[in-house]
RNA sequence: GGACGCUUAGCUCAGUUGGUUAGAGCACCUGCCUUACAAGCAGGGGGUCACUGGUUCGAGUCCAGUAGUGUCCACCA
């Protein structure tokens, strides 16, 4: 090795830039086609390019960093695509109000108007710092590049998915009840309106029967609607009721007389046994009135404000009108009585408004025909989802789905392609506007003025990504795309609406896999937002502890679909794990010498072939998990292994070769300190890129882990089961020594005389050498039999040797034999426990025979050791 | 109202088809600046796995019920 090599004492990330560049600079996340790899296509969600990274976006980027490079590395050609759509861009207000104050724009079609450009270009004035942090990240992903290409594709297959759909049948347009935010000044989706509950009142009042002495009195939660009313709606089969059908009762606070209809939707004994019927504003009053011929009257206008039907209250806002309609009710002396009355209230889920149901022409898309396949899909395996639970919420969804709701009445979005003929009407549904009416040859439109469902767009995403509506190479060969990374929260907006658009335009399903996070929430438990002000900006975290500790810890310890906390205290500890590494690193990457050869030994010792059987089933465990998507468990494993085993066990066994004056012993431990330390790179290397990137550089030859390297495999050759398990004998006794002594008060700088008996004399006497490194031996004598020792001694029993320390070297004969009563009960518990499973009938017939013979070894060994325990004690007495 | 989770050490959480003495991080106690690492090393204490019952040779794990808690969906005026 001839590069000088330099590591700072404690680790500092602050080269992890540096290897962002190294990794951009030799395009190391492009995925091609390329027939001879098998793709792996990892989709995200849509981070809102201009606003800011949250732990949200943070933890899907991470999940879905880690499944790239372990793919990667796989032999996978793997490809991500990230969803930065108009969609996402379109819902930051700071830049199209930009665009609204700027440039004077009131209509903005983002597909054609050159919005994601512009919209780019901003982002830094605007405080997007999104590209900006999923890089520092150590997101594989280009961004910048990848969302210019997507937006012009994105465009074209709106425009053809919509006509498709209309050409079909699916879309329509027509008078429906829509949620309707009287802020935002827009219909919303069912999955756009969040329930709350608010303290209100239930209002009782009278409704007085056209020409007789009666009333029908019915109750509501909202007064204000009844200027509304166009009927009463009771059930036939209510005996009490049943006799008003057909009548007609006066509408108090206008001159309007309503009729009393018959309909099951009337629950007999709820309530009073009436309902005000107002089809314009509530959804089930319009079904009611669709099946009763009633006419529809809008009272609420757009801007949540009383119209020209409500007569004197028109110009009202709808609370204030409430409160005139109640106290103008109780004039009347119609009012009977006002109940508090706890409900949900609808709330727009952008602005918190409350949601009017409204009744208002929009455009849907008919659910029905869509849902079925989309549900076959996830039933016959086609797609399934991760953790499995979440299929359950994704069918309750799609078999009660109504009929989507896709025109939005803001002013920036994909337009409606809808043009209206301007001489006779005629709606004519293109992707470009029309030069000549159909039906009546006239030659001027106008366009629809709506725009479309952020979601209609993201629910192409699969494949307009890859170019459709053009039969591109990419689409041909990454599509169906492999996983979908996603939290919880978004199944409906999204994973559901992908898979039917999928499979209504590629005729396949959009992924084959969903794999569902759960959410970062903070440290209390609660769920991050801008209202609370708990959110944690990651790039914070990043600039204290480092991107590879914010991954790591955003990685350890999670389950899929679980929602995880963030703490400090986790980073904090991913941070030094990090630095356990390098330090690691350092210490073998410094005693590497100038002419040490690192090509594998052809021959091992116990040791080695100790690690080398520890770190083949780590491999084996962490790729299974990982192919699982169990992140977590293969991260917890990883971070064990590292820390205990090889650090701490390892690299302190490789010591007394390492310092060798004999060179080939020096380097036959370097060369082994080496290989594992490769190995253990790279599978951390999806966990935490930077620094194994960076250490890797130090000492290998060509450079990039990411790049160079294949992904560690199982290999049968090294499942040394023999020396493995004589080495973890030799670990539980040098455990026992350390605990002996520091139970007896012995200096740590104190060296022992220690006489050993063991059962493997040939394996105790290499072995010797760990037993003065790690456990504070001075120096070590075989005996055959204790009786060959002089001096008065005590002894610590494990399975694999006795050792004796004589008493001379102790200090506290009263505690030693507290220990060795303690050491007894012990073996004598496990004795009982390992009886009592054998001499059990069931157990002996029904029990794997491996389990068995577990047993009986064990009750050997307890058996062996209380012997020696029982005649130790005697000794001490 | 419907559905789905969760309840494991003081705190935050793992625990993959049932099978050694139920694990980790943080916190705590004791002793160490041992020539990679005090962001560290060695040792230690701490759990009736919410409760009750069942299946089984064997249950933190499977089943049923109870209690507490959380989320989503629907929403009856």
């Amino acid at each position: 090795m001839e590069k000088e090599i330099q590591m700072e004492k404690t680790y500092n990330p602050e080269f992890e830039q540096r290897i962002y560049n190294f990794w951009m600079k030799n395009k190391c996340f492009e995925a091609h086609v390329n027939p001879d790899k098998e793709p792996f296509t990892i989709m995200m969600p849509p981070p809102n390019i201009t606003g800011q990274l949250h732990m949200g976006h943070a933890l899907d980027q991470t999940v879905q960093d880690i499944l790239t490079r372990f793919k990667r590395m796989s032999g996978y050609e793997a490809l991500w695509l990230p969803g930065t759509d108009h969609a996402s861009i379109a819902t930051e207000v700071k830049i199209v109000e930009k665009m609204k104050n700027e440039e004077g724009v009131t209509k903005m079609d983002v597909g054609r108007d050159g919005f994601m450009e512009r919209a780019w270009a901003w982002k830094e004035q605007y405080g997007g710092r999104i590209v900006e942090q999923l890089k520092r990240l150590g997101s594989s992903c280009d961004w910048s590049r990848e969302a210019f290409t997507m937006d012009q594709n994105c465009s074209n297959a709106v425009l053809d998915a919509f006509v498709k759909y209309y050409n079909k049948g699916l879309i329509y347009r027509g008078d429906r009840i829509i949620n309707w935010c009287p802020h935002c000044k827009t219909a919303l989706s069912d999955a756009e309106v969040e329930y709350n509950e608010q303290q209100s009142n239930l209002w009782y009042y009278r409704y007085p029967v056209v020409g007789e002495d009666d009333y029908i009195t019915i109750a509501t939660t909202r007064p204000e609607t009844m200027l509304g009313d166009t009927a009463v709606a009771v059930n036939p089969k209510d005996e009490k009721m049943a006799k008003y059908i057909g009548k007609m009762v006066k509408l108090p606070l206008t001159d309007r007389e309503i009729p009393v209809v018959g309909d099951d939707y009337c629950e007999i004994g709820f309530g009073t046994g009436a309902v005000k019927i107002t089809p314009a504003h509530d959804p089930n009053d319009f079904e009611l009135g669709l099946r009763h011929n009633l006419p529809v009257i809008r009272v609420i206008d757009d801007g949540g404000l009383m119209n020209e039907n409500a007569g004197a209250y028109q110009g009202m806002d709808r609370l204030t009108c409430r409160k005139a309609v109640v106290a103008d009710l109780e004039k009347l002396g119609l009012l009977e009585k006002i109940e508090p009355y706890a409900h949900n209230v609808g709330e727009c889920y952008r602005c918190g408004e409350t949601v009017e149901a409204v009744v208002s022409k929009q455009w849907f898309v008919k659910m029905k025909d869509l849902a079925a396949p989309a549900i076959k899909a996830v039933k016959s395996k086609k797609i399934e989802f991760v953790p499995k639970r979440f299929e359950k919420i994704y069918f309750n969804w799609m078999e009660n789905i109504k009929d989507w709701c896709i025109s939005r009445q803001l002013w920036w979005g994909h337009r409606i392609p809808a043009y209206y003929c301007d001489q006779c009407g005629e709606t004519v549904v293109a992707k470009s506007m029309p030069e000549v009416c159909p039906k009546c040859g006239g030659t001027h439109f106008h366009q629809d003025e709506d725009v479309l469902d952020t979601w209609f767009s993201s629910a192409l995403w699969p494949f307009s990504t890859l170019g459709y509506p053009r039969k591109t190479k990419s689409l041909g060969y990454f599509y169906p795309t492999s996983v979908l990374v996603t939290g919880y929260d978004i199944i409906f907006f999204w994973v559901a609406r992908m898979i039917f658009s999928g499979l209504e335009f590629m005729c396949d399903v959009p992924f084959s896999e969903v794999l569902i996070h759960g959410i970062v929430r903070d440290s209390q438990g609660r769920k991050m937002s801008k209202s609370l002000g708990n959110g944690i900006d990651p790039l914070l975290i990043i600039d204290k502890y480092g991107a590879d500790a914010l991954r790591f810890s955003l990685a350890t310890g999670i389950a899929p679909g679980s929602d995880t906390r963030y703490t400090d205290a986790k980073t904090e500890s991913a941070r030094n794990f990090i630095n356990k590494l390098w330090n690691a690193s350092r210490f073998v990457i410094m005693n590497i010498g100038k002419d040490d050869d690192l090509t594998f030994p052809s021959k091992l010792n116990g040791a080695d072939k100790w690690i080398l059987a520890r770190l083949n089933d780590v491999i084996k465990e962490v790729t299974i998990n990982l192919n699982k998507y169990e992140i977590g468990l293969a991260a917890a494993r990883l971070y064990d292994f590292t820390w205990t085993e090889y650090c701490d066990w390892y690299i302190e066994m490789s010591k007394p070769l390492l310092y060798s004056k004999d060179k080939k012993e020096h380097n036959h431990a370097v060369a082994m300190l080496t290989y594992t330390l490769t190995e253990i790179l790279k599978l951390l290397h999806p966990f935490i890129p930077y620094i194994t990137e960076e250490i890797y550089s130090k000492y290998a030859e060509k450079g990039s882990i990411l790049m160079k390297s294949d992904w560690p495999s199982y290999n049968k050759r090294f499942a040394f089961r023999k020396e493995e398990k004589n080495f973890e004998g030799l670990r539980e006794l040098i455990v026992a020594i350390r605990n002996t002594r520091a139970e007896m008060g012995v200096a740590p700088s104190k060296r022992l005389n220690a006489y050993v008996k063991a059962t493997d004399k040939k394996f105790m006497e290499k072995s010797a050498q760990y037993l003065e490194k790690l456990a504070g031996i001075g120096s070590v004598t075989f005996v055959e039999d204790k009786s060959e020792i002089t001096e008065r001694w005590t002894a610590i029993v494990t399975n694999i040797a006795e050792v004796m320390i004589p008493m001379g070297d102790l200090i506290d004969f009263e505690k030693e034999r507290e220990r060795i009563t303690k050491e007894i009960a012990q073996a004598e518990a496990e004795i009982k426990k390992a009886k009592g499973l054998l001499s059990n009938q069931g157990f002996v017939a029904k029990a794997p025979q491996k389990l068995i013979d577990n047993e009986k070894e064990k009750l050997l060994r307890a058996e062996d050791r209380l012997q020696k325990l029982q005649d130790k004690l005697q000794e001490l007495a």
